[in-house]
DNA sequence: CGACGTGTTGATCTCTCTCAATTAGAGTGG
DNA sequence: CCACTCTAATTGAGAGAGATCAACACGTCG
């Protein structure tokens, strides 16, 4: 099976990926070092490992996470195609959160010392990376603010919205089919915060009401009008939280 | 009051601060806009607010935080001397999260553009920002794990420490003597996820048990094993979680 | 066909929330 | 100097969302 080079990459379409030049793109690929393909539910990077590289998602679903001695999970955040891995790490120190495919993937493996050497020769990548890091935390923020004060529906509303979004992103339709949704209950609730048991009695309910539809590994939008209500997603128009002053 | 260039900015001596020339200095010191002085309690960015600048946290305590329409607040995490803010929110966008003063605060306030400016000329500063934010990410997910997978015992133990460590690491005596703690039970429970009067409680109960005390706005550990043990704090040479499997 | 993983549902149990009331200290004004 | 007010901390009591325990259904797979 043949090498993708970065400007074939099935990512270059996307709109974060458009704006760079055929020499930054000649860069990135003599970071690249090889390709990684994985199957499902694989252990990419285990928590506490040393020296992992740097990765970047060209396809399919990974997360990452973290768990305490006894064996409760937290997921962090789901990957999708063109997310970062391990920027988070300070090289040389060990990694503080795990990373496991959820689907067969494909991963972009680059030299540990890519980061530093994207930003040395080219400042515009360098910056673009900021950002995704940047933007990688909102989307822990948006987590951490479900988990420490959304109920469990509000929670797993916004989690299908979110979700479904980044997916829907993804395909040429916007998900009008629905999009692949390759989660088992357990990772909700691992993502949540949540027990496996009310996770999958709250997602019933959610169901029943008519709000989505999980089936065959696809999910599939019925009201979102009434999943963002629920969730208090505002965006969209809608006004931003009110100053409690 | 006299404007502090970046030549003698106190934060200079911190260790992440230490590796850049006198070149770099002037570079960020033209990206300085001015110094702003708040008070407690302050809101130095509302939640939703557009065009915010950057800012450095020069000396005191705030907080990044989010909302629900109906007044649920979840503080994402805590900002000591040093830290950056403002990194998150994409140039001309909304930001996604509020920022109000704990304690008096100094600030510096940079250019919004200063980012973009800092990368282009200096690619190690670049680098550092990347780093900066992929370590403040990196708190976000350990308070994540907390609050969806710890006790409220736990979550609390694991708050003491990690505030008490980042305030010590800023003073000379290390925290011999305790140190400083703007926080009331409110901020605490809305850093947790957990209720005031239920913060309140475990808190006392801690206390009671000789792990720590607070008292005239200092925190004071008396059994860092005791509470690391709690929160099940890995590090220091504990064992990280076996894998399981 | 039995073993296993995932989803589903009912029945308790409990941790944490909500409601309520009290105390203590700091600040204000007469 | 003494009410009066406000905020933060504290404690008790009852309620509830979500956890845990237990069974069972269904499909896949060796």
């Amino acid at each position: 099976m043949s090498v993708i080079t970065c400007r074939e990459c099935p990512l270059r379409p996307l709109p974060l990926f458009l704006t760079h030049s055929t020499e930054e793109l000649e860069l990135v690929q003599s970071s690249k070092q090889r390709e990684l393909r994985m199957q499902a539910e694989e252990i990419l990077i285990h928590e506490g490992q040393t020296d992992a590289p740097l990765y970047t998602l060209l396809s399919g679903w990974a997360f990452r996470f973290k768990t305490l001695s006894d064996g409760r999970r937290q997921i962090l955040n789901f990957l999708l195609a063109g997310d970062f891995i391990g920027v988070q790490q300070k090289m040389g120190d060990a990694a503080a959160h795990g990373v496991t495919t959820l689907t067969d993937a494909v991963f972009c493996v680059f030299k540990r010392d890519a980061l530093w050497d994207l930003h040395r020769k080219s400042p515009s990548m360098g910056f673009n990376i900021t950002w995704l890091t940047a933007h990688e935390e909102s989307l822990v923020d948006d987590t951490l603010l479900s988990v420490g004060r959304r109920s469990a529906e509000e929670r797993i509303a916004m989690l299908l919205i979110l979700l479904f979004k980044r997916a829907a992103a993804l395909q040429a339709d916007g998900g009008a089919n629905g999009v692949p949704f390759p989660l088992t209950q357990q990772h909700i609730a691992d993502g949540l915060g949540l027990s496996l048991v009310h996770t999958n009695k709250t997602l019933r309910k959610l169901e029943r009401r008519g709000l989505h539809r999980i089936s065959d590994g696809r999910l599939y939008m019925r009201d979102v009008k009434a999943l963002a209500r629920l969730a208090d997603l505002y965006g969209d128009g809608r006004p931003p939280p009110r100053p409690l002053v």
